[in-house]
DNA sequence: TCTGGGGTCCTAGGACCC
DNA sequence: TCTGGGGTCCTAGGACCC
């Protein structure tokens, strides 16, 4: 509930009530919710839902706009509490996945660092120091497993997955229970007559290559066994891509989207004026009322920093779409130039 | 008149080349 | 006249995550 806490920690008067961080705050717009307080989530309210549904299920609940500036300062600060934490002079490795998330990387190869369960401690003790944020920590044998288990632990709890415990603790959940499993790929391996864990870590992986390809099959595979090799990694993050898209609160006939992805397409060159690379690619993406989405692409000529050109480039790709039904969505997004060296 | 906005990565299939 | 097999690049679309 990291948007909600930040927003109680400014506002200590909403503590215990239900609180709603989604859109502009509100609620009869087209919009989601971001994020509900644990009081808020009492009346049903999720992530992902409409901010009107939230609304009937709760009318008393606070609704707030997301100050995505506020959460990254927040963010950070807890980033820093967490990197400054000495560990018997061995180096920290602070992978950060996002405003609330991090992998601490410890053990194999990052030096003994002593008992996990006193590293969680210390590091949920410094972050609540620091920002006044409680947080709950997963420890596993690699990433996979500790992403898993800081679930079990919310809120405020610390929790271990091992290789010894992976069966007990996973074995007869769904397949949807893991870290890359979403909702289609469970559907899929359901057809194949995978359910569980236990099914998916046992099965046939000629079975899921067929399925899946050469490279998400065996992934599949590996993640039934709570097998995960990737390392934590701290190089700092580069952008790939920037993009903007806008849900409309009044849909778009044709004749106003060229204007509107223009408008699209200036936001996005601020972001890659920032970055310093320029765009070598665009997507276009449309969705319309219906919900169906379509997206256009193309390579850039040349790459190109250019408003002028990056803005006609987005316009140039409507010609690939048949013009028809109101526009609900926009969305304009820039491939840059990766960095010397690749990523 | 449910269904945001920021991203990443993978796959399929066509065009083209040798 | 028919046609294998390797490869790259490009575009469209799908799935997942926070």
């Amino acid at each position: 509930m990291f948007l909600a806490a930040v927003e109680i920690l400014r506002r200590p008067e909403l503590a215990g009530k239900p609180v709603v961080v989604g859109g502009r705050g509100i609620v009869n717009e087209r919009a989601v919710v971001s994020t509900a307080s644990y009081e808020a989530r009492a009346f049903g309210i999720r992530s992902g839902m409409p901010l009107r549904t939230a609304y009937k299920k709760c009318p008393d609940a606070v609704f707030l706009p997301v100050d995505a500036p506020h959460y990254l300062e927040a963010s950070a600060r807890v980033m820093a509490a967490i990197r400054a934490l000495e560990w018997g002079g061995a180096p920290v490795v602070l992978e950060v996945l996002g405003w609330d998330e991090a992998f601490l990387g410890a053990g194999d190869g990052h030096g003994d660092l002593g008992d996990p369960r006193e590293m969680a401690a210390r590091v949920r003790a410094a972050v609540l120091d620091a920002t006044r944020l409680h947080c709950s920590v997963g420890i596993g044998n690699n990433k996979l497993q500790a992403k898993i288990a800081t679930d079990f632990g919310k809120p405020q709890g610390t929790y271990a997955i091992t290789d010894e415990t992976w069966y007990d603790e996973m074995g007869d959940r769904p397949t949807r229970a893991l870290w890359g499993i979403g909702s289609k790929i469970a559907a899929r391996l359901s057809s194949l007559g995978i359910e569980t864990v236990t099914q998916l870590a046992t099965s046939d992986v000629q079975l899921l290559v067929g399925e899946f390809g050469p490279t998400m099959g065996p992934w599949f595979h590996r993640m039934g066994r709570g097998v995960d090799s990737s390392p934590v990694d701290a190089t700092p993050w580069v952008a790939r891509a920037h993009g903007r898209e806008e849900t409309y609160q009044r849909d778009l006939q044709w004749s106003e989207v060229p204007d509107a992805v223009r408008t699209l397409a200036a936001r996005v060159v601020e972001d890659i004026d920032a970055e310093g690379r320029p765009a070598m690619r665009v997507h276009l993406k449309i969705r319309y009322r219906n919900f169906f989405t379509l997206t256009r692409s193309r390579k850039l000529p040349s790459p190109s920093n250019d408003p002028a050109v990056l803005g006609e480039v987005a316009v140039a790709l409507l010609e690939k779409v048949e013009p028809d039904k109101p526009v609900r969505l926009l969305g304009v997004r820039y491939e840059m130039v990766p960095p010397e060296g690749g990523y």
